[in-house]
DNA sequence: CAAAAACTGGCAATCGTTTGCCATACTAGG
DNA sequence: CCTAGTATGGCAAACGATTGCCAGTTTTTG
């Protein structure tokens, strides 16, 4: 009866005060609640009011000290503000509420020490990690993944569970699409040197650049934020070139906007193309032709794959298309324009 | 010497192996380690030293429980999709990082059911909370207020700590711009009614239009969204009036898109207004006239009331303005046009 | 009807750290 | 030289759960 207290005490409730409520010790208490059928359907019942009825909420941090578990699993991303990560985040998010775990969230900068740093602090703290497009050594990586469950996203290393969007078969696409409006002059707008698939992108573009008999160069790096964009844009225009690949779709939109600040028209001067698919390129001017992939779906895939554990050491490639918009068009030879 | 292992196991380093090996207590080694000042120097750099070869990390969890501090902030956000929360997000992981906590991220959808689940599932493992639009009703933020640390982002209740961005006055700077360009005629594009910021932006803007003469009529709720977009368009269109003002820039982007396929000009015909100036608003077509505030600031300032505590309870308010681009412009008499 | 099996509930150790308190040793003051 | 004061380090009790093991009490089985 000395409920209607509605108290200013902090102290929240715990299985001590159930237990004591309850008449019965702690040890029965907690089984009543985790472990239903280790205990008198009685008996139970009788906790369980209790523990309704004083409003308990376990702690899950002291769950978690003898477990192991704690219920929160970290997402490193190299660039919050990159949309293309919100995608993996939400589907992540959906996953693990789903799963009873949280998430945590950090940022790494694209450096490599600051993602030590938070893999450090945050190993104690959480049941396993999301790399995405993790900057660390291969052997680091490894190391790592033999401590504490981890799974890269957009990073391949050998015995390191981890999912891609095939960005090499992306590649391919943009290389076919492009040559098939007759483009055969190119220019790759590159990322950090330090990026996976940036060197993925690179080597898939220029191998079937070749193969389609189209020349391709490589400008960069550069910063793969709109930011980036005018001196990827400068840049890929002196090449000559008659389309600009740029390695995301940051980057793409800002060389678009570039672009239209110098008063060079899309596509009819030069195409351009990106990789992910972010919100804003179906809405930037011209939209923006890119390699689409199923990113929320990446997103609940490593969650299930991270929960999941590994026996096989999964190695995940998720298929990407190629979305056509307005940024790409014919190529027009000199004299057939206005 | 048996250091050469670099062994499979998992076990991580403890306290009690840094203490065993220093010949000290765990006592001893947890001060030499915390509370330099406890330890003669001797022991304590020696402590130190074994710490640092051993490669000690101390457990995050097993740190909380005896002191209650986890160093990890939740942010719980209405729509982790929505770029608005973006820069919240980058600020507020920015200033916990530079204090050494962590963040966690959680997302409501919008429910009140949802956010209170997040709540009572994080309550004991996060040091305290960051509520963006929270939808909770006004007692159940104070009694949580109560119980452990919460600081509300676009949503004011008296006794509980809050920032703000002042999209009253940024209100006021809409009709003021409409107006002067010679819009008498005006439709508010709603969001969720349970949204504390759509009240107050409604009520800032029909005081103001009032007081300057124009007519405003309200349409909606609509979703906050791009897809909320083409009913919201739709509607507003049948109102008659000159300008559209939506409840945030998703709506207002999404409603730019639907005019597009429609072939109403904007501004010409129609005048489009958002809030919030998120990422793609400045680059979408036309770009968007809308009210910008700084949203990364707020992400910092927000961790800075958290973590500082707070006697007098805080309730900031971040100026706002508006930031004029391609959406709007003068109000075209019928004739006059083409 | 006795013996074995199955149920129930409790004791106590454990997870890894922090921290109040006590004991010892050393320093300084009178 | 004795006493009061100050470093220094250790013991052990938290923090709030989980869980292995054991002891009673059923129930089942032959």
């Amino acid at each position: 009866m000395e409920n209607g207290v509605r108290s200013v005490r902090r102290r929240a409730v715990t299985l001590h005060d159930v237990a004591r409520r309850a008449g019965v010790a702690v040890s029965t208490a907690s089984r009543a609640l985790s472990d239903p059928q280790r205990v008198n359907v009685t008996t139970r019942e009788h906790v369980q009011a209790i523990a309704r009825e004083l409003g308990y909420r376990p702690n899950r941090l002291a769950q978690a000290l003898p477990t192991g578990r704690t219920g929160m699993l970290a997402v490193l991303v190299p660039d919050i503000t990159n949309p293309h990560n919100f995608g993996l985040v939400r589907g992540a998010e959906a996953q693990a509420r789903a799963a009873g775990s949280a998430l945590v969230i950090a940022d790494t900068q694209g450096a490599r020490e600051l993602e030590g740093a938070h893999l450090d602090r945050l190993a104690s703290s959480v049941d396993g990690f999301v790399l995405a497009s993790s900057r660390l050594p291969d052997d680091e990586l490894r190391t790592l993944a033999e401590r504490s469950p981890v799974v890269l996203f957009n990073r391949r290393v050998e015995g390191v569970a981890s999912l891609v969007t095939d960005s090499v078969d992306g590649s391919r696409q943009i290389i076919e699409h492009l040559v098939a409006l007759g483009h055969r002059s190119l220019a790759y707008l590159a990322g950090p040197s330090a990026a996976w698939s940036d060197v993925e992108r690179w080597r898939a573009l220029s191998e079937h650049a070749d193969a389609a008999g189209a020349r391709i160069v490589r400008c960069g790096p550069f910063a793969p934020t709109l930011d980036g964009g005018p001196a990827a844009a400068d840049v890929g225009m002196s090449t000559g070139a008659t389309a600009l690949i740029a390695f995301n779709d940051l980057l793409a939109i800002g060389v678009l906007r570039r672009l239209g600040e110098r008063g060079i028209a899309v596509p009819a001067q030069v195409s351009v193309v990106g990789y992910d698919d972010i919100f804003g390129s179906d809405f930037c001017s011209p939209p923006l032709t890119t390699v689409a992939g199923p990113v929320d779906e990446a997103g609940r895939t490593l969650v299930d794959v991270l929960l999941a554990g590994r026996d096989p050491v999964p190695a995940i490639t998720l298929p990407t298309h190629l979305r056509v918009r307005g940024s790409t068009g014919p190529v027009l030879s000199p004299g057939s324009g206005a």
